[in-house]
DNA sequence: TTTTGTGAACTAGTTCACAGCT
DNA sequence: AGCTGTGAACTAGTTCACAAAA
């Protein structure tokens, strides 16, 4: 018989209907809106999924199919309206909203973070980094981001509402500050810090592991190597 | 019929045999040999897949699967030798050579990742930054790693037998500095500008992206309030 | 007996191909 | 005519479950 822990790993988030739209489709949303920030900037009206498809180079039904979990929002015979689609993406994103993010850990990895313009880019302010060290708090980051004392966390999250952190903190004190930060209430965590950290299922935690994707280079040399006659 | 366009992305780099094995595959050895390290130093000798998966909460059987793509590493009634399977995964993974490593781009974030531990700790060398600003050029960054001028890419990548780049340029000069890159002969890129860019089918372009990891928490969350009743 | 290595079964994700709308 | 939205077909990836080895 089959066993009947199929719902371990992902547990039961499952308030939102929704359960089902997977995280390859949401991260293409991303693609699809930077795509149509472009096409916007560059003063096109309306595209084709087949075009779209063509210059940034995806396959056209599956950016269909993306959008149609989400509603109808092409008209058949012409596309997509740019601005329209750009404006429901933003709306399915949660970008029509401003996100506060913290950033625990004012090391070199957490200052660069902190001023990286890409992330002011799609509505996403940094409001605050955190640090242990009396020498960093109180201190600000060059473009200007105040270091705060990671002891008044949840006070400073609460003032700022702030719902996204990002651990930039060595490996070592990644779970310890994975852990306040789910204290403070915050339920989306963007995590940089090599290896495995534990969090409650109703908090999405995602990693960017360096590591990972240095050595997944180091396999394609070695395997690009081993064969050359 | 079928089109015949199913190669057309991935392209022919297939000159080795081993044509197979998974992105995901190579991603999770990875993670394996980081586990190992962590019981190696523990002083654990011998494991098997199965306490392996549990204590990393992994798969038994893709560990199993992952590694037999390589060879038969295990031991039947015995599991696997901690420091034997970790030789196997250095070797599959090419750490067992040092490898150097370029990072262009010597603003906040290139001079943090080329300062950054966790790139030194498997046998990685961060060996040069460039950047084009004659301010920077010359210096160098606060963990060591000299700032050369974009201009002598060429001559530095020969001389210290540069292997796998990093970009950390603003993205309207990403795809250009690619360019460069790959015309210094470097077969493996890391990116971090955000957007698409071009690289020739024999070069390994890994991209990670932080607009769409953000992006991706913003969606999770603005499904979760959405629903709250 | 324990645990690997692996075919078979299953699940997830992608692409095709076309009905139906404009 | 042109293009979307979508079931069906296909492909990739994961997990099961067991024969074979130590």
């Amino acid at each position: 018989m089959k066993t009947s822990n199929k719902a371990s790993t992902r547990a039961s988030t499952g308030r939102q209907g929704s359960d089902q739209v997977s995280e390859l489709t949401t991260n293409r949303l991303s693609v699809y809106l930077r795509c149509l920030n472009l096409l916007d900037d560059a003063g096109v009206r309306t595209i084709s999924s087949q075009a779209l498809a063509e210059q940034f180079h995806l396959n056209a039904a599956q950016i269909r199919k993306d959008l149609a979990y989400f509603g109808e929002f092409g008209v058949r015979g012409v596309g997509y309206y740019v601005r329209d689609l750009k404006r429901h993406l933003r709306q399915i994103l949660g970008l029509d909203r401003k996100l506060r993010v913290a950033i625990m850990g004012a090391g070199n990895l957490g200052l660069a973070l902190a001023d990286y313009p890409g992330f002011r880019q799609e509505g996403f302010e940094i409001s605050a980094l955190f640090d242990t060290l009396s020498t960093k708090v109180g201190e600000r980051s060059r473009g200007g981001v105040p270091i705060y004392d990671i002891h008044d966390l949840k006070k400073i999250v609460r003032r700022d509402s702030i719902s996204i952190a990002v651990i930039a903190v060595p490996a070592p004190s990644a779970q310890h500050v994975v852990n306040l930060v789910v204290a403070a209430g915050i339920k989306a965590v963007l995590n940089f810090s090599p290896g495995t950290l534990e969090a409650p299922p109703e908090v999405k935690l995602k990693s960017v592991d360096l590591t990972v994707s240095l050595e997944s280079l180091s396999f394609f040399l070695a395997q690009g190597d081993g064969d050359e006659t």
